[in-house]
DNA sequence: ACGGTCCACTAAACCGGTTTGCTAAACCGC
DNA sequence: GCGGTTTAGCAAACCGGTTTAGTGGACCGT
């Protein structure tokens, strides 16, 4: 008994219908260009043998691979068990499965994203989270490849796709402001690897630059000392706030920037016996699904993130078509915010300044 | 000016360097087969041109793709967000990252497996939630790929891993049954198409049998009027509780087969003014990480979600290599109740028969 | 000076499809 | 019955790598 026989290929098929590869191939691509009846012929040799072209060599043939790629800096772990990768990928993937392309996540191989990039097959990528100056992305630049980038400051001929992130951190803290608050701990997401603090491209940067416009307006300063970073896990929420409880932080409000964060904030205030949003207010950002069903439900900032999904695989195939289209190639999308159950009035026994109406 | 200049190839290395195509190929697969200064020259003619080896030739050369499959018959966007398979994801890429293969996710393509099977380039594939019937698993059953079936019962020699839905099961029923819970509502999972009831592949229908065996212990059963279905989301889990309430249905407990529909089951349940667990049990199954963030912590049965993910990427990377290997090739997990803050004592109120001593 | 080993490298086949250019036959109108 | 068009299918090139078998030269001992 043989190992495995051997899948049938297009010659064996060729072969035993007494026709050339090429009528095979036709049969299947393009049977128009064959008599009804070869057609016929040919696919029934063809299930008789079980054939089914090997994509791989089609891919070669056609140079074009009907796959779409995510190419983002954590691994693959940690990104399936983060919500606002996943309702992203959602969104990516509805859009892929229509244009009938598949889609693979890119993540560092043996930790690096360059190998990684190197060994996918695809025709486009869509980056998230990646700054225009990550080695990994001037890798992109240099292979040819169509790309989006997302969630992050570009090169001003790049397609990307943005969020404004500025605006909605600030609704939210004007939003905070206009109830009282005044003390703030800020929870942000920590740069995907060191050395990127400065990095404008970093989401938390730019959030941060809208809570302090809005604070700045009343001549409140949110110094970096109430501003702490961790993942952006619910578990990474529970460690800040605990972090900044320890440190001798006593916020009425919390701002996070991410739901999952938010949702940890949650869980940490309660353990230390505070009530929301009685004891402490919270925001978060994002407004995921499971922002509705928190308790309290969680106010928070909206963005599309399915939608901007979505947007990156439309412009990734367009991007295909027509090489370099007078399009604006990069769209911004826009924040809001939706006020639930976290937020309430600051507490009196805190509030040193009673002095707005509100 | 050109559109975007072509790419190298191994050709135009091999030109420029002055030697064979062969001889590149070496200079990156096996260095030791040439002089090392012949290395070294190769390899800095490469990256003067940028060249990076194509992906799909390589494949094709080599008859791998380093890639595994993950096959499941519901559409991805509702696959990304449904945290379970998140879970056994992340099992699924760390197992896969270590060993230097991508993951690619199979799902129907314009409604089609059987077709999104075909088109899939990987050298294995894990099937989750299909009957060893399901057309699609017929066909891959054909296609000669290595594959592994995962939550389905299947045929005995098959490689497969399960869990033991039915021990778990029983376990959380009886859990409910000691603290005196007679009154049980069942939420289940929809089959992933219809007409599939009757299938003992299904999930739903092993869970049910454990829960059934534990009451029947005790002389009740779980008639078909108790056992309300849905999609296993919160969403799921909320419109369900809210049927079986609306068709009159009062229970004390809920035993739901999977915490995201327990979630909503919560939700529900505190949109209909009962408080958990005083006036109403809850218990999930999965174990998944939200479950122990929820209010009150989710009671569940445990499951290894993320090992199973990891020894289905080892199961199908052994099966390539030794063709019939003598191991067993099923592997069944166990299961554990968790209990938490969602169940408690039965209501006095409602307690017809108290006559166990508990 | 000769056969044997190694070393460093090459030529060519191969992976399994798609696509281009071409031809032979059928069909067409007049 | 002749030039022109259509139809049906074929041969061969091609996609861009890997891999096998083989070759020429250096080195080596006798």
């Amino acid at each position: 008994m043989e190992q495995s026989t051997r899948r049938a290929t297009i010659a064996d098929v060729a072969r035993e219908a007494g026709v050339s590869k090429a009528a095979v191939s036709f049969a299947f691509n393009t049977p128009e260009r064959l008599n009804a009846d070869t057609v016929l012929r040919i696919r029934g040799v063809a299930s008789d043998l079980d054939y089914r072209p090997d994509p791989v060599a089609r891919m070669l043939a056609q140079r074009r691979t009907w796959t779409i790629g995510i190419l983002t800096p954590q691994a693959l772990d940690v990104i399936f068990t983060n919500p606002y990768f996943a309702e992203f990928s959602a969104g990516v993937a509805t859009a892929a499965e229509e244009a009938g392309m598949a889609i693979q996540f890119i993540s560092p191989l043996h930790g690096s994203l360059v190998r990684a990039v190197d060994r996918a097959s695809v025709d486009g990528i869509i980056a998230v989270g990646l700054g225009a100056e990550h080695p990994g992305i001037s890798h992109l630049r240099r292979s040819g490849l169509p790309y989006v980038l997302i969630d992050s400051t570009t090169l001003p001929d790049e397609r990307a796709i943005l969020v404004d992130d500025e605006g909605g951190a600030r609704a939210a803290a004007e939003h905070l402001i206009q109830l009282g608050h005044r003390q703030f701990v800020v929870v942000g997401i920590e740069p995907p690897s060191a050395g990127h603090e400065g990095d404008s491209a970093w989401v938390t940067a730019r959030r941060l630059r809208g809570y302090r416009a809005a604070t700045a307006d009343i001549g409140v300063a949110i110094g970096d000392d109430v501003v702490v970073l961790g993942p952006a896990s619910m578990d990474g929420g529970i460690a800040a706030f605990h972090r900044a409880w320890e440190s001798g932080l006593r916020p009425t409000a919390v701002l996070a920037m991410s739901d999952a964060m938010a949702i940890g904030v949650l869980r940490a205030a309660r353990e230390l016996g505070l009530r929301v949003p009685t004891d402490l207010s919270i925001i978060g950002f994002d407004n995921l699904d499971i922002a509705q069903y928190t308790d309290p439900p969680l106010t928070t900032v909206h963005q599309p993130t399915r939608e901007k999904g979505e947007a990156a695989v439309r412009l990734i195939l367009e991007g295909g078509r027509t090489r370099n289209s007078p399009e604006p190639a990069q769209h911004q999308f826009d924040t809001h915010l939706v006020v639930r159950g976290s937020t309430a009035q600051v507490p009196h026994v805190r509030q040193e300044v009673a002095d707005d109406g509100t």
